[in-house]
RNA sequence: GGAGGGGUUCCCGAGCGGCCAAAGGGGGCAGACUGUAAAUCUGUUGUCGACGACUUCGAUGGUUCGAAUCCAUCUCCCUCCA
């Protein structure tokens, strides 16, 4: 059987392993306990997320068993790696809330039937520690110099540092090390910006324990521009329907750039790596194709087949021409409702494809705005009650928004 | 605890008594060009039934005909000393 650190790489997700060479053998003989962690800063996993996610399918599938930390005690002390500034504080039931939502998203893609899988929850270990005690038994094993000189302190150096998120290090490899003695968990993985939390509990396992510990860093998905993918106008792109509707998550694969495509559906789908690389190949308008089927994949991955078909046919039918209309965004209103929105600037804002009247206003000046294929002009245009008992109002090229008379 | 510097619109960052709804950049949005791509160019980017009105420059009071700009108090942040 093929060793899993070969499709890892193959698939483009590596970055950092320590002890390379002794890490693939092991994977290679025996099924590894390894670990990842999700800290539930909000109430819902994003597309970062979901890259790590797939990283632990991809072990599954090669027999590893993937335990999933929540971050329920590491998330009241919050992450300095890749802020800038010192991330707001989470009350206790936030993150309960935020835990209790991810769990639920989760087991749609691991599989955590008959042990193959684990779910835990840092606070259950982290939160009745005692402070003196941990000082003597973890406080010991780190030299505060070497930390300092940590990538992911040394770029907090200057905006400043607070103690409670200096000590997050600590409690991530303090993590890890509870997971090694408990489930014999020999690996952690996680993004990149991860590396130096990452290390802290290897080698603290490797002092404790005086047992092997790796640690290995999947590369970020960044965007051939070197931006962070998955941010849209709205904030990241989420993986709940409720946060990002499946036709919002299926357009923004569908609009990837070109250079990215082949990355994403490497990393993003399932699919064998020799389609992969003739889909990323392909050039020009051809790539479009590319674009369909990675938007299609990862759709179908997150909101399963019914909602990929639904989003791909009304992408149809709004960009093809024809077809079912069903599935665009709609607002319903009342007759009254309609009436007393009539004037369009405000219908739009009712809809929520504008922010204010202002911006509806500066729209149409534009030449932003059709209702039903014709372009409006008129900035206190009132929309007539339509006949069919709905319309179609467009934004721009791209956002179609249906308006239907209840 | 002492000394100094600072909080400006989505972000960065000018402005330091009227000409300020506030330069410039980034980001966003729209238009042109295209392939629902990128790059480029242009316009736009507080709210409002809108050539006018209203609300914004950490918070609250005050000085003034007039305050983002001056004063007082409060609050938060940063730097140096301890």
């Amino acid at each position: 059987m093929a060793n899993v650190m070969d499709t890892l790489r193959e698939r483009g997700f590596l970055q950092q392993i320590t002890y390379e060479d002794d890490l693939y053998e092991l994977l290679g003989k025996e099924s590894v306990p390894f670990y990842i962690g999700f800290d539930p800063t909000a109430d819902s996993l994003h597309v970062g997320h979901f890259m790590a996610i797939m990283v632990m399918a991809h072990m599954q599938k090669a027999g590893h068993k993937p335990i999933a930390v929540m971050g329920g005690g590491t998330a009241m002390v919050g992450d300095p790696s890749g802020k800038t500034d010192m991330r707001k504080m989470l009350t206790v039931e936030e993150i309960q809330s935020n835990v209790d939502s991810i769990k639920e998203q989760f087991s749609r893609f691991i599989d955590f039937s008959d042990d193959k899988a684990l779910m835990v929850n840092n606070a259950d270990w982290l939160m009745n520690l005692n402070y003196v005690q941990v000082l003597r038994e973890v406080g010991a094993n780190f030299s505060v110099n070497r930390m300092l000189t940590a990538d992911c302190y040394k770029q907090r150096m200057e905006k400043g540092l607070s103690f409670l998120e200096f000590n997050y290090m600590i409690m991530q490899a303090y993590d890890f090390w509870h997971l090694n003695k408990e489930y014999n968990c020999a690996l952690q993985m996680g993004g990149d910006d991860q590396w130096s939390n990452i290390l802290a509990g290897a080698d603290l396992i490797r002092r404790k324990e005086q047992k092997p510990a790796y640690a290995c860093t999947f590369s970020l998905l960044l965007t051939a521009q070197g931006k962070k993918m998955g941010k849209t106008e709205s904030g990241a792109l989420w993986l709940s329907a409720e946060r990002t509707s499946p036709y919002e998550f299926y357009q923004y694969w569908r609009n990837v750039d070109d250079g990215d495509v082949e990355n994403c559906l490497a990393r993003l789908t399932f699919l064998p790596m020799d389609e992969v690389r003739r889909l990323g190949s392909l050039k020009d308008a051809e790539i479009n194709e590319a674009k369909k089927i990675l938007a299609f994949e990862i759709t179908k991955l997150v909101h399963g087949e019914e909602e990929a078909q639904k989003a791909q046919e009304a992408t149809n039918a709004l960009f093809g021409g024809g077809g079912n209309m069903e599935e665009t965004p709609t607002t319903e209103f009342a007759a009254s409702e309609f009436e007393e929105n009539s004037r369009l600037v405000s219908l739009m804002t009712a809809c929520g494809l504008t922010k204010s009247n202002g911006e509806g206003r500066r729209l149409i000046q534009q030449g932003g705005i059709r209702i039903d294929d014709e372009k409006i002009e008129d900035m206190d245009y009132i929309v007539p009650m339509p006949e069919s008992g709905e319309l179609m109002i467009r934004k721009g090229k791209k956002i179609f928004h249906r308006v239907v008379i209840k």
